[in-house]
DNA sequence: ATAGCTGCAAATGCTTTGCAAGGCC
DNA sequence: GGCCTTGCAAAGCATTTGCAGCTAT
């Protein structure tokens, strides 16, 4: 039995293990946790609180403070994107390629594509920059 | 000489006191600082920290904790806009009518005129709930 | 008079950091 | 072995809040 699994299920951590070393991340026991949670399991939104807690719920225990590096150095190597949608808290999305979001009334995420938002002229840019990234928010509330 | 001007200038703080009882809000010394600095003067886009040095630079000493509770006020009676850019600080726009922002290099924001984004066919939204914002921000970097 | 503000300082809440111990290559 | 990570706790910041004293109305 491998020392990694849970209460009942022996997660497969193989591809965890792939996706850090392709990054060029060390596969540390905190890191397959939460690429393991993050890529071959659950939601594709998480903030930090949400992660911890489903960490937690698989029965290990992971420093908040790891938390926050780990999911740093995931957006660094572009395995995960930083969401802006409020001040509150960082979001991270797994979904990495441009897109949009959508956030409910109960504070929930949803993607929306890429192309259902299209610019038209822009003002002109300051000299010497470019654009980085363009993201939509879409803010709902009950009706 | 009216009690309320700075060093060689006296500001005219009529406006900015018809702007506060129009919106329900008490004219208060502070407020009326704060107000005539964003509606009669200054840049569109503040954050507290910016609000805060200005109103010093007029020589005037306004609480922190006064500037955030001004604002928050002003933000609540339609006078200014909460604007998400990042998660380091809330931003306030004076220009309340729906549009977008660019993010340029340096960390200021610049308007985007709301007709220049169209919106395709979004998502099907949750039962219950409407649109209540829709909100683009372009972010820039050095070439 | 009195409900609403201000100032000041303490409290929050999320996120980062410092440092010693431990793990990966 | 050496460098990168973890854990833990303390530090940081932006923002909020509690409370006593002031101020518009």
């Amino acid at each position: 039995m491998h020392p990694l699994q849970s209460a009942g299920r022996a997660p497969d951590l193989t591809a965890a293990h792939h996706l850090l070393r392709h990054a060029g991340l060390r596969p540390t026991r905190p890191r397959l946790r939460l690429a393991w949670l993050l890529f071959c399991q659950g939601p594709r939104h998480v903030s930090a609180e949400m992660l911890a807690s489903e960490v937690a719920a698989t029965g290990f225990a992971v420093a908040q403070g790891t938390i926050y590096n780990a999911l740093n150095a995931f957006a660094r190597a572009g395995l995960v994107r930083e969401v802006v949608i409020d001040g509150e808290r960082t979001w991270f999305d797994t979904h990495v390629a441009p897109h949009h979001h959508m956030v409910d009334a109960a504070g929930h995420l949803h993607d929306i594509p890429a192309d259902v938002v299209s610019l038209g002229n822009l003002p002109p840019l300051p000299a010497g920059q470019e654009i980085a990234s363009v993201e939509l928010v879409v803010r709902l509330r009950p009706k």
